[in-house]
DNA sequence: AACAAATGTGAGCACTGCTCTTGACTTTCG
DNA sequence: CGAAAGTCAAGAGCAGTGCTCACATTTGTT
């Protein structure tokens, strides 16, 4: 039985040349994009580093736009990379541990890549629109991590439901039931809309670190600020009180 | 007595007329930001708006990144207003509702105002650097409206300490001390830490709603769902079991 | 009316994304 | 083996950008 139903050609030399072209393309480009950020990417610059006239770069990248996109994936898989190496550091039933090494993942890559967390997670670059059909794939990895990392513990029955459930969620968003039933999980409404919550709020405080260049932004937060952030942000998705191992959180993250 | 120091010369003509042509170039620019985005923004499609040849509106503002810097405070008045009136509509003692107010009215007018929201909070312009001494004061109200609401639920013994203090926050941020210096702030550490966590989860939750155009990022949430997040928050600061007139928060937001 | 300051003009430089033609080179097939 | 087909780089060119400068014009004041 072949690997694929498609006969795979082997690659000729030219395929391969070509595919190492287009490799070095993105990798200057995503130089390019860490230091002068992703409006501001030229791809005259990465022709001119790639010591080749600007025209000759539109032989394997059609335009802004694709590099654009092969630099969102590419950003996006190593992002999800990092977290699913981070959260597998940790046995698969330390579920608030998971969680904190998932969120100090996502902290650690955004500050050490600035410009790429911006071009994920902030403002929008102005005529450019993601394919959704090569970019959700890559860009829902973190968050299914999350709500798998939940969904798990809500099975193991370590996910308390909160004392205030006074405050009830009526709607869930289109976009979360297509994550559930997409997924298959077992979490309720409202913890999964808690689990939405703490997400945004995760990257809320992590964004505000990473563009805290404004007047509103000059939040430096020490490591340990975010730390306590992170361990509020468990205990808030359920998973504070019923693990309690953890009178003191492993809030450090590792390295 | 004058009322400045300084002898106040009335304003001749001429700098009406250059005050007005000032005005008119930062509206335009409003409009190009709103339509284009902000690293879109063009010195050149203003000059055209305003019936004038490029080279012109340099009499008038320094560069490109001057009027970014006009667009820049002109929004974070216009979002601070709009928070300030939205807060005071409700009674000084009614703090959770207060706290609702401040959060819908921050959604409200990011949704509104996507890419000048972007240009508040999301990633940065990539040439640009704001001035600090500028665009401080307009960029701290609401986050200082914010503290001073929960500064005054705490001091009116209304802020509730949370149950699980076995977290400690062992660091503030040295914006957060500074902040809480400069405003007399009586709240102790650990409300002011969780006071921070709901100000950045709060810009989360918007950001993620208006930013939300890549595969991460397709978190079109429902009113109700946001209201639910706003309801946790307000709870996650301190404001839930106190304040209980609300077995059912005031969670929809005016008008 | 005359002067000087303020304002508008147009050319020009260096940069950007992108298109198109031209020439050279490599692979493939008759 | 040679010709056809495919691939690739180069360079010119178009329209747009920020910004500067010499020059012309308008305008308020003396």
């Amino acid at each position: 039985m072949p690997q694929t139903e498609l006969a795979v050609k082997p690659p000729t030399p030219r395929e391969r040349a070509r595919a190492r072209t287009i490799e070095d393309i993105v990798r200057l480009g995503r130089e390019h994009l860490a230091v002068h950020g992703a409006a501001a990417l030229s791809l005259r610059a990465v022709a001119r580093d790639l010591g080749v006239v600007s025209s000759a770069v539109y032989r394997y990248v059609e335009n802004r736009e694709e590099l654009l996109t092969l630099l969102l994936i590419d950003a996006y898989n190593e992002l999800g990379d990092e977290v699913d190496a981070a959260v597998a550091t940790l046995p698969v039933t330390d579920f608030a541990g998971r969680f904190n090494a998932l969120g100090s993942a996502v902290r650690r890559w955004a500050l050490r890549e600035p410009a790429r967390y911006g071009l994920l997670f902030g403002s929008p670059v102005p005529g450019y629109q993601a394919p959704a059909e090569r970019t959700t794939a890559p860009g829902t990895r973190v968050i299914y991590a999350l709500m798998a990392l939940l969904d798990g513990a809500y099975r193991a029955g370590r996910l308390a439901a909160p004392d205030d459930q006074a405050v009830i969620v009526p709607v869930l968003s289109d976009d979360l039931e297509r994550i559930r039933s997409g997924m298959g999980l077992a979490v309720p409404d409202g913890l999964l809309a808690r689990g939405a919550l703490v997400w945004t709020s995760l990257f809320g405080a992590v964004s505000f670190e990473v563009f805290g260049q404004y007047g509103a932004g000059t939040f430096a937060a020490p490591d340990e600020l975010f730390a306590h952030h992170l361990a509020v942000l468990a205990e808030l998705a359920g998973l504070g009180q019923s693990s309690q191992r953890a009178g003191r959180q492993t809030a450090d993250h590792p390295e």
